[in-house]
RNA sequence: GGCGCCGUACCCAAGUGGUAAGGGAGAGGUCUGCAAAACCUUUAUGCAGCGGUUCGAAUCCGCUCGGCGCCUCCA
């Protein structure tokens, strides 16, 4: 099983074949956590978590290392007398460090009710300022940086490489478009590896360091955290789509002068989730988070779901509408496989015939096409829907299917109910009404299960229920 | 202004040279109590528009129209 992967750095398909054996190093971008993770950061880990689960389900080990970004960057071109972290610090009273633990917390909380599997090694920032500050004087000695106004820059020109990944041509630019370019640059794409002289005289998290205390840029901690647990070279780098221009290009930069060596062998990237046909962001104030789904009836798989619906390279337009049919389609599925257990007794069974032989090769064989969740899912739903294999080939399928789908589908059940007196009662005096033809009555019984969210399901072999 | 990407049915969305996956919604049917649920069947001669290449194009090329992203922290 071989699976292939869009390289960005590259921009075509590039086969994994790791650095060391059989076991696949792998960055991702982790959460800045100053705030909740929206659904549109939580499409980015549910992408990384299908990678990871196919690299897995391809027979490899992976050693998967997430960053916390516990320390604050600009809030945003507006605003420029605080860092993210402390702006939700005066807001909220609290201190930096606990804002940051707060919502770490709530970051882990929201994966695992995705079924996101926990990285190997989830390092935060603040715990590697050593590490960024050896990685920055590595950079010094090998000449790629200058001082200026206190600050300790990046120097691009140094740098003949710059910007290959997001094919940036840095004469076309339109530097200062935007905000305000930094005059102390020598080039606008240059970047700061230190700062001394802070323009947030709020900054609260400061270090020692051989340029002064001050705290360091945003860029070097994912080289310096990269390379502290993956070495200085690893198989495949992760992230949102957004940080191919400057986070990844300057990580790259940052690393490869320190080094000599390219970081990394293959960069993936997931496109955005689009809400009111934009992209959905904090600073905009359009957000969603995974709470405000579950407060309208949507758990957090129907949100999976709906993520799996569409390739992680393309944009996912979300609306209220577009989900529910994903919450009723997983409904379908769930139900579906409910039964399929019932049938063989919960039993999967893998000596499969020709016909479940078939799907489960088309299934591996979208899985190592780029990972093409949505193509994953119609095998899954056909292969249910044939008639001709024997529910426990379909369930040993189900079963290994999920494995990279993540959607929990061996725990489908038919919800059904719990009985207390009153509803025994009810079901036995709605029956009697239905032999007497008394269906105003019997319906008027249905009507009282639904308010309940109990649907009634009149059968042949008698009255079963679940909950809707 | 430059760069990257996209435009497929009512909605979400696969498919990137060989004749349109899947889900939801809708329609028809089976069952049934003229019910609900369930189950089955069905729904784009068509892929933004116009040209071109080709035996053959949603898929390749050109132009036009429309949308998104990046050049600023961002998933």
């Amino acid at each position: 099983m071989t699976i292939s992967l869009f390289n960005t750095y590259t921009r075509s398909l590039q086969e994994v074949t790791p650095l060391l054996d059989n076991q696949v190093k792998l960055y991702a971008c982790g959460p800045t956590v100053y705030n909740y993770a929206h659904i549109g950061n939580l499409r980015t880990y549910i992408f990384v978590d299908i990678l990871r689960r196919s690299l897995e389900f391809a027979g490899f080990t992976v050693n998967h290392v997430m960053n916390i970004t516990d320390v604050g960057h600009l809030s945003d071109d507006a605003d420029e007398g605080e860092d993210k972290v402390v702006r939700e610090s005066r807001r909220s009273g609290k201190t930096v460090w606990e804002i940051a633990e707060y919502y770490t917390n709530a970051f882990f909380s929201d994966i695992a009710r995705l079924n996101i599997k926990t990285p190997t090694t989830s390092c935060k920032a603040t715990d590697h300022i050593d590490d960024m500050i050896r990685l920055i004087m590595k950079i010094e000695e090998n000449g790629f940086t200058y001082s200026a106004g206190g600050n300790l820059y990046f120097d691009i020109s140094k740098f003949p490489e710059y910007g290959k990944l997001a094919l940036l041509s840095l004469d076309d630019l339109k530097t200062g478009a935007r905000i305000a370019v930094d005059e102390q640059k020598k080039n606008p794409q240059d970047f700061v590896l230190w700062f001394t002289n802070s323009k947030f005289d709020r900054q609260a998290m400061i270090w020692e360091s051989p340029w002064g205390r001050g705290y360091p840029g945003w860029h070097i901690e994912c080289s310096a955290m990269a390379m502290r647990f993956l070495g200085d070279e690893f198989d495949i780098h992760c992230g949102g789509i957004d940080h191919i221009p400057v986070h990844h290009t300057n990580e790259i930069a940052q690393s490869q002068a320190a080094t000599g060596k390219q970081p990394v062998k293959c960069w993936v990237h997931g496109e955005f989730l689009l809400f009111d046909k934009e992209k959905m962001s904090k600073s905009a104030g359009n957000f969603l988070t995974l709470s405000l789904l579950a407060d309208q009836g949507y758990e957090p798989l129907d949100f999976r779901y709906f993520c799996l619906n569409a390739h992680y390279r393309t944009q996912l337009k979300f609306t209220f509408e577009a989900l529910h049919a994903a919450k009723t389609g997983r409904n379908n599925l769930v139900l579906r496989i409910a039964d399929i257990k019932e049938e063989c007794d919960n039993t999967p069974t893998r000596v499969f015939g020709k016909k479940s032989e078939n799907y489960w090769k088309e299934f591996v064989a979208h899985v190592c096409d780029d990972l093409n969740m949505p193509r994953c899912l119609s095998d899954l739903w056909q292969m249910i829907k044939e008639t001709d294999i024997p529910a426990n080939e379909k369930l040993a399928l189900i079963e290994d299917m999920d494995n990279v789908l993540g959607l929990s589908l061996m725990d489908s059940v038919r919800k059904d109910v719990l009985l207390d007196e009153e509803i025994t009662a009810l079901v036995e005096e709605r029956e009697k009404a239905r032999k007497e033809k008394n269906y105003q009555r019997a319906d008027e019984i249905r009507g009282l299960f639904v308010q309940k969210g109990i649907v009634l399901e009149d059968t042949a072999a008698g009255v079963r229920w679940r909950k809707k």
